[in-house]
DNA sequence: TGCGGGTCTTGATCCGTCTCAAGAGTAGCC
DNA sequence: GGCTACTCTTGAGACGGATCAAGACCCGCA
């Protein structure tokens, strides 16, 4: 860095949801180009989270929503007795903190599982912008809605299925996430450890472990530590929807 | 009925959200009377559900919100081949059908545990509304929130606790719900039959019998069929805590 | 290159819940 | 009142996943 060159900037890209690459998974689905501009004056701020870090956690006053940008998370609630209990695993696009809404406090941690970086959407001007827009409003509560079906998913996972059924359920609900950003149908990597798996399926480390061998064994996947192939998913989804009974 | 007398009125009461008693529970939450006049010209009908009928089913097109006005309902979500699962009960002045904005279709079926009446709430009336007043807009993004970290917290009650602490975990929610309606915090009536409670609860009826009669066994409950009454409810708190580990 | 800590795999055994089965209690209905 | 259908209780045995334990693998780091 000599002194004839002018400072370098360190934003070389200007944060701007009308420019960014997730704007047809993340807040801005359907809308316009001018209502864009709209929701960038409000999102100006980005934060980076290195691995291992906490987002928020549980107890922190609310005041913003995040989009994650890049990287992945967990978020994880735990009982007063130390039980634990991961409740989602996020990726680009998706938002984290709706459940402080409720109590104007997070009811979760949110742990980066790689460096990420999200974006700040402060929920107050949300809000305010929402009763403008209401394509915005109407698509964040498209996206409040469908955590709840989503969540209710879980339920039915938690409540119904085997290990198997739930490992098989996990691993094409993660591909196919990552296929609608773009990612391989087929082959992918765990940002989350064998116990986080785990907790989030409510089974325990070497269930998890084990129940990977055995679809390794039946030819359905290739497992490599966290490298997964998928060689069947079909199979998967046969799994899924009971065939082992 | 006689000629003579005029015909008499089916609406003895009129249906007002500001004249309603469980406006301290439900979508009124904090809104000013001059706000709640806005909300009655929003509401203005309301549904009879018979025990045992649906309020509406998966895939039925979404249209409206439901408020819970008398009786009592459950939700559950059934997947292809088959497997059931109870997502949640409702009470008076508890929202049904949120998860049905996602998607523009229910996602779960609500079905009446006794004869029931609910308050119909347009849903796009309710989006209008609610971007002009701005108490309306916060509670009614509160009620959401507050449904996912309900859901959170079952999946941690599915992924964690073993059978007694999720019967005693339930037990504890349900006479809280009541009591915050006035209700005997120790004695409450279940609507809902053991098979419903273990599907909710992801255990099987028996499992759910027994767990029942092991708590009258151990002095903490009287168990008359759906008749209950809470002799220890800190004992139960104990168990929720993993007392019996 | 070798060390140490975290992560993962695999085996043996144990325990909680499920499954299957029988019977009791209860409510609704002719 | 007596029938039927549903719900609930209880027992015996089976099974899936947890637990405990040992060792392998992997990565960061000295």
């Amino acid at each position: 860095m000599t002194a004839a060159h002018p400072p370098i900037k360190l934003e070389p890209f200007k944060i701007a949801c009308s420019s960014c690459n997730l704007r047809e998974l993340c807040l801005p689905v359907g809308m316009s180009n001018e209502q864009l501009l709209k929701l960038d004056s409000l999102v100006t701020t980005r934060r980076t989270v290195a691995r291992g870090d906490m987002l928020f956690r549980s107890g922190d006053h609310f005041q913003s929503l995040y989009a994650v940008r890049t990287g992945f998370f967990k978020t994880c609630i735990s009982s007063e007795d130390g039980r634990d209990q991961v409740t989602g695993f996020q990726m680009a696009g998706e938002l984290l903190g709706l459940d402080g809404i409720g109590t104007d406090a997070h009811n979760c941690d949110a742990v980066a599982l790689e460096d990420s970086q999200v974006c700040v959407i402060p929920y107050h001007q949300l809000e305010d912008l929402s009763r403008e827009v209401s394509d915005l409003q109407r698509q964040f509560h498209r996206i409040m809605s469908r955590e709840i079906v989503r969540d209710h998913g879980v339920m039915l996972l938690l409540g119904s299925m085997r290990a198997e059924e739930r490992l098989a359920a996990f691993l094409l609900n993660l591909t196919q996430r990552l296929q609608h950003r773009g990612f391989s149908a087929s082959e992918l990597i765990l940002r989350m450890t064998r116990e986080e798996i785990g907790s989030y399926l409510g089974l325990k480390l070497e269930t998890v472990s084990r129940t990977f061998s055995k679809f390794q064994d039946e030819g359905l996947l290739e497992v490599k530590q966290r490298q997964i192939r998928i060689l069947d998913s079909e199979g998967l989804q046969k799994i899924v929807n009971g065939a082992g009974v």
